[in-house]
DNA sequence: TAACGTATGTGGTCTGACCACAGTGGTCTG
DNA sequence: CAGACCACTGTGGTCAGACCACATACGTTA
């Protein structure tokens, strides 16, 4: 008995070992659906079970038609795939909003930490971008807290750690639910954007003028001070659209 | 135009909205593929690449046959599917080692100063346990290190954050290959065991003590001096099969 | 009553067929 | 000769139908 594995596993394998011996890199073009099919031996549907796998876990973007835009393409964004995981974890059990705020808080203060205390001080440019896009009055509510989401993201981006970049990628999503349920037991909603906006421009001085305890204390209270005045008790994270 | 989104996604959806709405709890069977199929209007390959993709993500399992046991179960468990995504991730990526003892050390530290701090002095009788365990001659290298990581994640578990313990739980794999290829490197391995062995009862009696700061450092020097002492430069996680 | 064996329904897989789409390359027209 | 035009080709996306292996449930039989 070969015990054989089934047929989806042995084209995520396949395409796993290839990735690992640097035959595909980022950039490069799967094979067709047609050609691994019948190159592994096993049939169209099963190589399309692997592939989907592979969408959703953002290592892969397809598109139909012809030309070098089309076809299986390798991406590896960081993280990509990890907001579906999250998301559908969430629906699952149902992450508290408070292990994601406490998780936030440690992730967030380090990174806060690392970048005062990084020899060449770290440009910041991006995350000051969007905190310049953020003082524009035409923002709806959900567009001001996707941009403060991809703020604190941009942090992470800048710390250099994949691995906390990933994390903090995957909590994006579950991150902007809260906060957009947050949003709507505040009592004056437009006074905390402008508070929050203000706390950002700290954030960023912080980690400029060096000091990490003080990196940390304002990333800290930024983050706790925001949920603490929400009323989100026992509350789960809600959904957000797929 | 209604603009209708990829089959396989409004399976997706269909299941995540069942979950959210707790229509679908851990340990409920999911309709046959063929049910599915024919409620949502797709075909039976389409359910099935979503079904793929839940059970990749380790929200499901599934079994052929009949019975109480068969059809695609809610499972959930927490980082289940984490686990491969990383791998995944790490295939076409490669986080790089630093990143992820830096990580480690990031989260490790705080579920250790958390636990130490905490209210009622948790058990840690599942981590004990795991202790007891690695006190066994008979362990292969490859047992130990598994237990080795195990016994971080019980602690992760022991806190009970669990957006922590599931990014724990995706970085075990990692963990264990990283490590397995630095016991290769040491100059004495049965030594370096029996002090990793000696600092795991400490990080125990630290958090125990109720002093954060000591459980903290703690934890902190066992990480960083297992990787300090191994030689991985800039190397990249190995491969574990699948 | 207990052992057996079949009926039933599950997921797992393969095949073949169609569709929409996007470049490609030829043809036709000015 | 230059440009616009359009059928051709190959891609992913989807579906329908057909098997298979498997595990249970239940009726039959000893």
């Amino acid at each position: 008995m070969t015990d054989e594995p089934r047929a989806w596993r042995v084209v995520l394998d396949f395409i796993e070992r290839d990735l690992l011996d640097g035959r595909l890199r980022p950039g490069d073009r799967l094979p067709g659906e047609r050609a691994l099919s019948a190159e592994l031996g096993v049939g169209r549907s099963s190589v399309r079970e692997a592939l989907r796998v592979l969408e959703v876990l953002g290592l892969i973007r397809t598109a139909s038609g012809s030309g070098p835009n089309a076809g299986a393409i390798i991406v590896a964004l960081p993280g990509g795939g990890m907001s579906a995981l999250m998301r559908l974890q969430v629906a699952a059990t149902g992450f508290p909003v408070a292990d994601i705020v406490s998780t936030r808080l440690v992730l967030e203060t380090a990174v806060a930490a690392e970048l005062a205390d990084a020899d060449p001080q770290p440009s910041l440019e991006a995350s000051v971008t969007l905190l310049d896009v953020m003082e524009s009055r035409s923002l709806s509510d959900a567009e001001f807290l996707a941009l403060d989401a991809e703020f604190h993201l941009s942090l992470a981006e800048a710390a250099g750690n994949q691995v906390i970049m990933a994390t903090m990628a995957g909590l994006r999503s579950s991150i902007e639910g809260y906060a957009r349920a947050g949003a709507a037991t505040l009592p004056s909603w437009p006074d905390t954007r402008a508070r929050l906006r203000a706390e950002h421009r700290d954030i960023v001085a912080s980690i400029r003028s060096g000091d990490a305890a003080s990196a940390r204390a304002t990333v800290h209270s930024h983050i706790s001070a925001y949920y603490a005045e929400t009323n989100l008790p026992t509350s789960r994270v809600p959904a957000t659209p797929l």
